[in-house]
RNA sequence: CGGGGCAUGGUGUAAUUGGCUAACAUACUCCGUUUGGGACGGAGUGAUUCUCGGUUCAAGUCCGAGUGCCCCGACCA
């Protein structure tokens, strides 16, 4: 993409109304808006880097087996009454609205009840079992508090997967392969090394469920992280008796702080119960279906990225999400540059590499503070300096040594750079 | 929901502490010169100072109420 062409721009300053790192610099470099306290819309480059994200995890969402789908976020109160979680004492961050005629209805906050109940109307024999069901969908959340930016707001996009077994072992099964799932979702988005599987709550219908938590300042959760088994506990269920269990020494624990970028949650009979949702069996007896669901907040992943990888004032992008691969900027404007630089934007994109060319006649300094900001994995320069050494100049972010290489060679590189 | 802070052009800030036509930087538009780390000169556009009410000869500034945003806490299916 020409940079000419793209509306927003870079702010010199970031804005004075924010607070965390992740919605200061996105909105500095304008890869999102504002709309309210917890409220961001994405703008091209933002969402760019989510759809990206969305893309790996619906990559391996589809390994493991699921089918995607798409649900309303409006809600039928009558399912919800069904659960008993129409109320607001049972779920406290509704939000509600009224039709016409006066008849209330919910916006989603998660699709526990609407999924199972919408499958009791096309799954019945043993022969439909094992089913696998995933979106990615516009949750809404009347949080008492919105706050971190892009990582607790009130409207977001999640990715949400519900599995439906028919025995116990086989959704054993199935919940193992989505922790594996998982682990490459977030060692594809370049988190891998500080996300830990976690022991949490498991609520009614088993002892623990599992998080995967990303360590970071900016986190909000505490976890108790055994280095030696990359593993870790959440302190909302740390106890002696807990750690017996895992076979982990208190002593060898470390206090953390983390982001919450995962869960996966064995739900049990706990919703198809209710929801009358079975299946018949060889024996055509009604047999309860075993459920699990698996999250994943696209923006807070979004969000826990630029915590991670971007500096104080800079964003930085790993190569799989990144908006744009290279960012190709044209220092001057003599003929010869500018044939060279569009020689090189269109045999890179001829090569399927996504450029960002900053066409703009704009001078050499404000090229470079934007290109910092917006933090491309690999910054290519021509210029008069570069067309007299016949080569390019690459930088690949962090590093700030640049190499200077024939367009064959960058192409080759970035061809073996390319993440898993 | 309890507590604290803040609210002025698109953005970041200032305004003698109640006093003249709300200033500066940046961004934006136009002209010209520039082009390796946010260039320079010139000319412009852009504000109901969050809202409503009050005090006063006079309010961005003081008072009251409300709204919004940020942070801490509680909450987090």
């Amino acid at each position: 993409m020409r940079q000419s062409n793209l509306f927003t721009k870079t702010n010199k300053k970031p804005p004075a109304d924010e607070d965390s790192k992740n919605a200061t610099l996105l909105r500095q470099a304008g890869f999102i808006h504002k709309e309210a306290a917890g409220v961001y819309s994405f703008l091209p480059l933002g969402k760019r880097v989510r759809d990206n994200i969305e893309e790996i995890i619906r990559e391996e969402m589809d390994a493991v087996g699921g089918q995607e789908l798409d649900l309303t976020a409006l809600q039928d109160q009558n399912l919800w009454q069904q659960t008993d979680r129409w109320s607001d004492e049972a779920i406290d961050v509704w939000f509600k609205t009224a039709l016409k005629n006066g008849t209330e209805m919910g916006l989603a906050t998660t699709h526990e009840e609407p999924i199972p109940n919408m499958l009791t109307h096309h799954a019945e024999s043993y022969r439909d079992f094992p089913v696998a069901v995933y979106q990615f969908q516009t949750k809404f959340r009347n949080e008492l508090r919105a706050k971190a930016g892009i990582m607790r707001g009130r409207e977001f996009l999640m990715k949400d997967l519900y599995s439906f077994s028919r025995t116990q072992k086989e959704h054993d099964d199935f919940y193992e392969k989505m922790k594996s799932a998982y682990k490459r979702i977030f060692a594809r988005v370049g988190i891998g090394a500080d996300t830990h599987y976690t022991y949490a709550d498991g609520g009614s219908f088993s002892e623990f469920s599992h998080e995967f938590q990303t360590e970071s300042e900016a986190g909000e959760d505490t976890i108790y992280l055994s280095t030696d088994d990359d593993l870790a506990v959440n302190e909302e269920v740390l106890s002696d008796d807990v750690l017996e269990k895992l076979n982990l020494d208190q002593d060898n624990l470390q206090e953390t702080t983390a982001i919450e970028v995962g869960n996966i949650f064995p739900l049990g009979t706990k919703f198809s119960k209710p929801l009358g949702l079975t299946y018949t069996d060889k024996d055509g007896q009604d047999q309860p279906v075993i459920m699990g669901s698996y999250g994943i907040g696209v923006g807070r992943l979004m969000g826990a990225i630029t915590e991670i990888k971007a500096s104080e004032d800079n964003l930085l992008w790993p190569e799989s999400v990144a908006p744009f691969e290279v960012h190709l900027l044209r220092l001057g404007d003599s003929e010869d540059v500018v044939a060279e630089t569009r020689t090189v934007y269109k045999t890179l994109q001829g090569a399927g590499v996504s450029v960002l060319y900053d066409d703009r006649n704009a001078s050499a300094g404000e090229k470079f503070a934007d290109s910092d900001l917006y933090g491309l994995p690999f910054q290519v320069i021509v210029s008069e300096k570069t067309e007299n050494k016949g080569k390019l100049e690459v930088t690949f972010r962090p590093n700030t040594e640049p190499a200077y290489l024939e367009l064959s060679e960058l192409i080759a590189k970035l061809a073996n750079t390319q993440h898993e």
